[in-house]
DNA sequence: CACAAGTATACAGTATACTTCATACTTGTG
DNA sequence: CACAAGTATGAAGTATACTGTATACTTGTG
């Protein structure tokens, strides 16, 4: 259980950044009941796996929106066993097309390299 | 050498946002001089090949700003031989990053996939 | 040769993903 | 106990990547 400030620095991602994931729903921590003071969120590992999984998945291009989905499916959220695995195994599919295009972009740029080297210009 | 709307079919990429790319510095078309009745751009087989390019690269989460520094070093630009290789071989290292995460991303939703199965909460 | 369809240009508007700002309350430290 | 640092909230602003609208000119077809 830790405040926001510490699960910032524990998933590099900026306070502002982690405000906005849980307006946007795709995190969300708890409020202590005992705690009557004032209204700090609480956050448990379960949300720092989370955000390195938002991290991921928003660096290989899928938005906020395709990651709520995924998250949502991981995470209950009164959603049926077959709703699960149909998100679930999409992703799986966008995942392997992307790994085909980073592999294909490879082979490109690797060519676009040797011609650099035999000064065609092509 | 085909008009704007040729090119939108063949690399089934908006009118519009191909414009857009134009404007941005991606791309760019020619006007024949020879032609004076009009001003209509002309698009070669070398700016279909950089459309395909950059819905690869942007299907991969790669910003318009990184896919320009691209096909910059890849078709000239009066870069040295030296700041081409350099931007190439970044954009592998990146590549490669990108399909570790995505082969993470992949473990990772496979086993959610048999917890689910499992009838585990996660 | 009327007229639908294609092309160019400029500018406003939209969606996504933040980022900053202002305000106000709470907590830890010397 | 003053006061810096942390936390919460709401609203406005920014960057990126389009998308749509309006206007005007050009071209191809019956």
């Amino acid at each position: 259980m830790k405040l926001i400030s510490q699960l910032a620095r524990e998933a590099n991602i900026p306070i502002g950044t982690i405000r906005f994931y849980e307006k946007s729903g795709l995190i969300s921590g708890m409020t202590k009941k005992d705690v009557t003071s004032n209204n700090y969120v609480y956050y448990d590992d379960e949300v720092t796996e989370k955000l390195r999984f938002i991290k991921m998945a928003k660096a290989v291009g899928f938005t906020l929106a395709e990651i709520k989905q995924v998250i949502d499916a991981w995470y209950q959220k009164e959603l049926t066993k077959a709703s699960k695995m149909e998100v679930l195994n999409l992703k799986l599919e966008q995942i392997d097309t992307k790994i085909r295009e980073l592999k294909a972009m490879k082979k490109q740029i690797k060519l676009c390299k040797s011609n650099i080297e035999n000064g065609l210009s092509r």
